[in-house]
DNA sequence: CCACTCACG
DNA sequence: GACGTACGTGAGTGGC
């Protein structure tokens, strides 16, 4: 029966796998109070596991009790090991329940640890010609794997290899068990031999081959104290490497035969998922079941057809498709994420779906420059670069040609700064943000999920992670072709799954006129970059380090001890403990609350607490700004180069990344001397533009607020006016603590007001700033209307609008539970002018180049935008005449698709540095 | 990897 | 009456 012989087993190592959920989750509990953490981990893996292998045995192995045949070797065996945390000791026995509910044989023998079962079915499997899979990251199993013996991480989801235990352990896996001798292990409490560590116990093994040779010969060691030691716990070293070694030969009691995989029985394990409450398994697994269904039903999936393109006749080809079929996929492959400093590796196309081709252009040979790797292998057959884009540019540049791309504001980058267009572009990922904003992610890897039922290679699969990870141009061809080419090709598949959807949805306008012009527009921006002057920077760093030790020793001082300031744990400990402060506990993970909120009431009268206050603001000036812009600092154009994110934020705004120039500082006058340092070329000047009061003037114009708009018009002090409508106070009599208060009311109002919230805000009781509210719902009668139309659409609907048509969609707005759903009510208020504000500044940003240019002020550059702020550089002489044509385009940029009855305001500065300029 | 804190609009 | 909250982000640090 050759049914009999495994084809693919599977050996999941249920015990090592029970502890690293329980620490790596946070914990969650059944409504009956049980922790389910872990177990939910172990279900979530087993779900993922049996999904994606093809694993025909599949077995979950447990440890037994404690005591085993290593304790008769070694009676301190696992010695040390505390009791499993009183959370965990529940989970063993659902654990168990859960590998039943899926169906799997669940082993465990007496007298044996689970990697010992492990081991001994592995070895019986790989006898047979079984490939083996061994599902666990233990280190202690490293030492099984072998040709037809692999491990797979289920944590990290990367494939443990010959090559993995060489990095971990210094030696190939048949050596391992000797350095584990050598090196002991705290943990188990193996002993090893004194002062030898994983690092000294590899080169011993690697010098002397083994750990017998070594013994014999340890008196050849040059270093007195080592060489003693390993003579005088040469035993030791024997007994260690009999406890570390696995047992390949446990008498088991069940058949390796019998561990066939078996059909998963959906009732069962539902009814499983259900006792244990876990709401997302559930969801999962029973849309897993019907789109199984629904692809088995819907016809064989398409074959593909993935070409690598190495000589310039197969290229030509692949632009000759292009013209005709008028489409053309593209995607870039990078030595990195930095769009600004990553070479281009490779360029994968797709004129039809399942039809793709991959380009190498800089692969360099596999393990070059790698000094362990000897005879290094050549680079492959490639096209020189240059000849390929000269080929590619003018399909590239075509306008009869449509170039679809994912997050093609990438590749436009990449292309770009190697002189070459891309024009006209769709891009999947901001068809998928017009059409889903809210609704999920717009990652690739998701997208195909979720409308090709396909499950894409990953890139941690071709390249590693961690400090593993190799760069793309190292990749072997075979490799890089089904990677990349895949990539192409799906992009492909999801652009004819969304456009049609833009279509349906009524979102081709959002996506026309705003996302898809934005996208060169932010690269263009990205590649500009802004000057920084580390030597402004740099100067700061030095006395704040000083100023920040000093800080620190006075607070040691204070405290009479020294102690991390850093550590709000340990701080709060000693502020509340220690030194009696009153403050209670606050934070949902049980410890003392020490933000800004807790701390500044306290700092009147405590000068510790001032200091700490202090202390902070400093270190954080000088770790997020004053240190790290200097080293974002590009070498090449000695200018910072940010990346926007369009999809990044639900609300429509960008977010900016690597580094964040949306949040550096201006409220305080110490952070705001940062802005200096962001300065002109020499012979320019930089523009500040920004928005007056944009969010409220949408609020008055959306929730047709009368006495608002008509304030707006008029050109009043907007805060002033609230408070006395509010508060009944004469404009002339106005006072800076009551403005103060109507501004955060104003403040409020966009967020989606509570009592609470405005209370926490202005420090009134929650009974008054009730009251402040109802006053303000009484003045503007519009806002109440406003609030909850906009929440009662959204439950009907499942999304809001902003002016220009943008969805959001708020998955909490029919929530059950009245926290979820009060904040998702609130977004819901939010969203659309948040929302509004960002469509007109990204109107702006898109016409202004074309404006500048039209007034003959092309070299006039946009650098930034900051939410309703846009920077910009120009020559000294041209700065003045820019400034009318930017702040016409900006004050308009409503029209004409809308008419706003509330004027739009622009304030403008113009300086050397961001900080005059604003 | 998560919680906390804090910078911005 | 009880939930326990102001909206939207990204980055650095400490600690499990």
């Amino acid at each position: 029966m050759t049914d009999a012989v495994p084809r693919h087993l599977y050996l999941i190592d249920g015990s090592a796998y029970i502890f690293r959920a329980f620490f790596a989750l946070p914990p969650m509990t059944r409504s009956d109070g049980t922790p389910t953490n872990a177990v939910m981990g172990f279900s979530s893996m087993i779900l993922n596991l049996i999904e994606q292998t093809d694993a025909d045995y599949v077995a979950v192995i447990f440890d037994a009790k404690r005591e085993n045949f290593r304790n008769e070797i070694y009676p301190d065996y696992k010695g040390h090991r505390p009791d499993a945390p009183e959370e965990l000791r529940p989970q063993f026995s659902l654990i168990r329940d859960a590998t039943e509910a899926f169906n799997l044989p669940c082993l465990e023998m007496e007298g044996y640890e689970a990697d010992d079962l492990i081991a001994t079915y592995a070895k019986q499997a790989v006898a047979k010609g079984s490939k083996v899979t061994i599902v666990s990251s233990d280190k202690d199993l490293m030492q099984l794997v072998q040709d037809g013996i692999e491990m797979w991480d289920p944590m990290k989801n990367t494939a443990i290899h010959h090559d993995q235990v060489v990095e971990k352990f210094g030696v190939p896996p048949e050596k391992v068990v000797d350095v584990q001798a050598l090196a002991g292990d705290s943990t188990d409490n193996v002993p090893g031999v004194p002062g030898i560590g994983i690092k000294t116990a590899a080169q011993l093994i690697v010098d002397y081959g083994d750990l017998d040779t070594l013994l014999e010969r340890a008196g050849e060691i040059k270093q007195p104290k080592r060489r003693e030691n390993l003579i005088e716990h040469a035993e030791l070293a024997r007994i260690s490497r009999e406890l570390v070694r696995l047992k390949q030969d446990v008498p088991v009691e069940v058949p390796l035969e019998e561990l066939k995989r078996r059909p998963l029985d959906n009732d069962r394990l539902l009814e499983f998922l259900k006792l244990m409450e876990f709401k997302r398994l559930i969801a999962r697994f029973q849309t897993e079941e019907a789109a199984q269904e629904a692809s088995e039903a819907a016809a064989a999936p398409a074959e593909t057809d993935y070409q690598l393109v190495q000589d310039e006749a197969a290229l030509k080809a692949w632009i000759d498709a292009a013209y005709k079929t008028g489409i053309l996929a593209v995607d870039t492959e990078t030595t990195g994420l930095d769009a600004m400093q990553a070479d281009l590796v490779g360029i994968c196309l797709s004129t039809e779906p399942g039809k793709a081709c991959y380009i190498p252009l800089g692969h360099v040979g596999e393990g070059e420059g790698d000094l362990l790797s000897s005879g290094d292998a050549e680079a492959p057959k490639q096209i020189p670069m240059a000849t390929a884009l000269d080929l590619l540019r003018p399909v590239l540049a075509d306008p009869s040609v449509l170039k679809v791309g994912q997050n093609l504001k990438y590749d436009l980058q990449i292309l770009g700064r190697l002189d070459v267009p891309v024009t006209p572009i769709d891009d999947t990922m901001l068809m998928s943000f017009c059409v889903d904003g809210g609704a999920h992610g717009h990652g690739m890897d998701e997208l195909a999920d979720l409308h090709l039922g396909m499950k894409t290679i990953k890139f941690e699969e071709v390249c590693g992670k961690g400090k593993n990870q190799i760069t793309f141009d190292k990749v072997p061809l075979d490799k890089a072709l089904a990677y990349a080419a895949e990539d192409a090709d799906i992009t492909l598949r999801l652009h004819r799954a969304l456009k049609p959807r833009l279509l349906a949805d009524r979102m081709t306008t959002l996506y026309e006129t705003i996302e898809r012009p934005l996208a060169q527009i932010l690269a263009d921006m990205e590649r500009a970059g802004i000057k920084v002057d580390p030597k402004t920077l740099k100067e700061m760093s030095a006395d704040f380090a000083k100023r920040i030790a000093d800080l620190e020793a006075e607070i040691h001082k204070d405290a009479g001890q020294e102690f991390n300031v850093a550590s709000p744990k340990q701080l709060g400990e000693i502020l509340f403990d220690k030194l009696g402060l009153k403050g209670g506990k606050k934070t949902k993970s049980g410890g003392y609350s020490t933000d800004s909120g807790v701390l500044e009431p306290l700092a009147l009268d405590n000068p510790i607490v001032q200091k700490v206050l202090d202390f902070r603001g400093l270190s954080k000036l000088k770790s997020t700004y004053t240190d790290a812009l200097v080293e974002d600092i590009n070498p090449q154009t000695k200018r910072v180069h940010t990346s926007y994110s369009m999809v990044g934020a639900q609300t429509g705004r960008l977010s900016s990344t690597d580094p964040n120039l949306q949040n550096i500082p201006i409220r305080t006058a110490e952070g705001r001397r940062i802005r200096e340092a962001f300065i002109a070329e020499p012979g320019c000047k930089l523009i500040s533009l920004d928005y007056s009061q944009i969010e409220l003037r949408l609020v008055a114009e959306i929730a047709d607020l009368d006495a608002l708009k008509q304030a707006f018009q008029d050109g009043l002090d907007i805060h002033a006016m609230t408070a006395s409508e509010v508060f009944g106070v004469p404009l002339k009599e106005m006072d800076s603590e009551t403005r103060r208060k109507a501004k955060a009311i104003n403040f409020g109002i966009i967020y989606g007001i509570s009592a609470f919230g405005l209370a926490n805000q202005i420090g009134v009781s929650r009974t008054e700033a009730k009251d402040f509210i109802d006053r303000y719902f009484e003045r503007f009668p519009g806002i109440r209307k406003f609030m909850d139309e906009t929440v009662e659409g959204c439950r009907e609907k499942g999304y809001v609008e902003t002016l220009f048509g943008r969805r959001i969609h708020l998955g909490g707005i029919n929530d059950k539970n009245p926290m979820r759903r009060g904040y998702a009510e609130r977004q819901a208020i939010n969203a659309p002018i948040q929302g509004t504000a960002a469509d007109i500044i990204k109107r702006a940003m898109i016409r202004i180049p074309g404006a500048l240019a039209e007034a003959g002020l092309d070299d006039v550059t946009m650098l930034l935008q900051v939410h309703d702020e846009l920077i910009f550089e120009a020559p000294a002489d041209k700065a003045e005449k820019a400034v009318p044509v930017i702040r016409d385009v900006m004050e308009g940029a409503a029209g004409p698709a809308r008419t706003l009855s509330v004027p739009l305001e622009v304030e403008a500065g113009i300086a050397d540095n961001w900080r005059e300029a604003h």
